[in-house]
RNA sequence: CGCGGGGUGGAGCAGUUCGGUAGCUCGCCGGGCUCAUAACCCGGAGGUCACAGGUUCAAAUCCUGUCCCCGCAA
C-alpha cells in the first residue's frame, strides 16, 4: 500500500521505520521545514527529515499544508496518509486527497487529553494509564473515530519524556497494524466515547515549581514538564532547573520553598512543600549542566563556609 | 556580532577586585581502628589553573584573540 507520511519530532521516528520495516511502500515522507536549533539559531532538519534521508525517501519540507504542499503531495498518489506529531493542521482539502484518509497515532486513550502535549498532561494529572489510539482524522482537534488502542502504565517516577518514548515505540506497532487492516478492508473505525479532557501545548510557566503546593503534585509537574518545557524554580532571582525528587513523608517541618540541606558524605537537599518535604536528586543551576544535588550541595559549602547554615529559599 | 553565567587534579566549588610558586567538600590508592562498614583515624597519588599571544622580575589572577559548556531570548 502506498503510504504518505507526515511527522516532525523525535517521536515519530519509530513509526516511520516501522512502516518502512513492515513493507509499506512510504512514497512521501511530509515533515516540517528545517528551523533554527540551540543558542546559534543553526538550521537543522526535522528528526523525521534526517531519518527518511537517510532511508532514501522523497522527503516533502513545509509548515503548513497549503496549496503548494497539497499539489506535491497529490503528485505521490498515496492510498493512505499516516500523520505522528507532524505540527500542523490537515485542511479539509487534504484530507479526502488519499482514499483511504488520514490515520494519526495519537498518546493518549481518546477521547482523553485531546491536543499536543497529551503525554505531558497525564503525567500532570497524576493519571496511572494511558495509552495510544489511532484514529482517522476529521475536521475537529483529534475527535475522529478510532481504529485501535493499546494501553501503558504510568510510573510513579516515569517523567513524561521517557513514556512518551515507550508510546512511540509501541504506538509505531498499533500504527503500521491499524495501516494493515484498512488495507484488507478490515478495520472500521467507531466514534470516540467518553469524558472528553483537551491537553494543549505546555508553556513555559507550566514548568515553573511553586512550593505551597503538595508534594505529590510537585513531582507530578517535576515528571510531567520534563524534559519540555522543563521544570524549575527560581534561586536568587536566577532560573534553577530541577532533575529528579524523592518524597519524604515523615519530614514536614520544612516551609514551601525552604532548602534543608542535610550533612554526610553524601549530603542531601530537601525543599518544603505545602505538605511535606520533598528531596531533590538532581539539579541545574543556571550556567551549569544538570549535576546530582549532592555535587551542588558540596559545591555551596565550598563558597559559604557551612551550607547547612547557609539560607537557601527557592520562589 | 541578541543578553548573561561559566571552563581551576575524577566530581562540585573557592581563589581573580588589591599579580607573588593552588585551597575546600568529596572521590581514588595505601595503612590503621572495628565482628563489620558507605562510619572514624593516619598517610599518599593526581592539576601545562580551556587554548594562543601580550604586559611584567613574577600571571589562575591584568590585556587581546580563539574554542567549548550552560541559563535567558528567539
Amino acid at each position: 500500500m502506498k503510504v504518505l507520511f507526515a511527522g516532525t519530532p523525535h517521536v515519530a521516528v519509530p513509526s516511520l521505520d516501522r512502516l518502512v520495516a513492515d513493507g509499506f511502500d512510504v512514497v512521501a515522507v511530509l515533515t516540517r521545514e528545517d528551523a533554527p536549533q540551540g543558542r546559534k539559531r543553526v538550521l537543522a532538519p526535522s528528526p523525521v527529515a534526517s531519518r527518511a534521508a537517510e532511508l532514501d525517501l522523497p522527503v516533502i519540507k513545509a509548515n503548513r499544508i497549503d496549496a503548494h504542499a497539497i499539489e506535491q503531495i497529490a503528485l505521490v498518489g498515496a492510498e493512505v496518509a499516516a500523520i505522528v506529531a507532524y505540527g500542523g493542521l490537515v485542511p479539509p482539502a487534504a484530507l479526502e486527497m488519499p482514499r483511504h484518509g488520514w490515520v494519526n497515532l495519537h498518546f493518549s486513550l481518546l477521547p482523553a487529553w485531546r491536543g499536543a502535549a497529551p503525554v505531558q498532561h497525564a503525567v500532570i494529572n497524576g493519571d496511572d494509564l494511558t495509552g495510544a489510539a489511532t484514529f482517522r482524522l476529521e475536521k475537529g482537534l483529534d475527535t475522529g473515530p478510532v481504529y485501535g488502542t493499546l494501553t501503558e502504565d504510568i510510573r510513579p517516577d516515569d517523567t513524561a519524556g521517557a513514556l512518551l518514548e515507550r508510546l512511540a515505540e509501541s504506538g509505531s506497532v498499533l500504527l503500521s497494524q491499524t495501516l494493515q487492516g484498512i488495507d484488507i478492508g478490515m478495520l472500521e473505525p467507531v466514534a470516540q466515547t467518553g469524558d472528553v479532557s483537551l491537553a494543549p501545548k505546555l508553556t513555559l510557566e507550566d514548568g515553573h515549581i511553586t512550593w505551597d503546593q503538595p508534594a505529590l503534585g510537585i513531582r507530578r509537574r517535576i515528571n510531567g514538564t520534563t524534559p519540555e518545557p522543563g521544570p524549575w524554580t527560581s534561586l536568587d532571582g536566577q532560573r534553577f532547573k530541577l532533575g529528579a525528587v524523592d518524597l519524604l513523608p515523615e519530614v514536614e517541618d520544612l516551609a514551601p520553598g525552604a532548602v534543608r540541606i542535610l550533612p554526610g558524605r553524601k549530603p542531601r537537599v530537601l525543599v518544603g512543600t505545602g505538605s511535606h518535604a520533598i528531596e531533590l536528586l538532581q539539579v541545574q543551576p543556571a550556567g551549569k549542566k544538570m549535576m546530582p544535588a549532592a555535587d551542588w550541595a558540596r559545591g555551596l559549602e565550598s563558597a559559604e563556609g557551612d551550607a547547612t547554615r547557609k539560607q537557601v529559599i527557592f520562589a
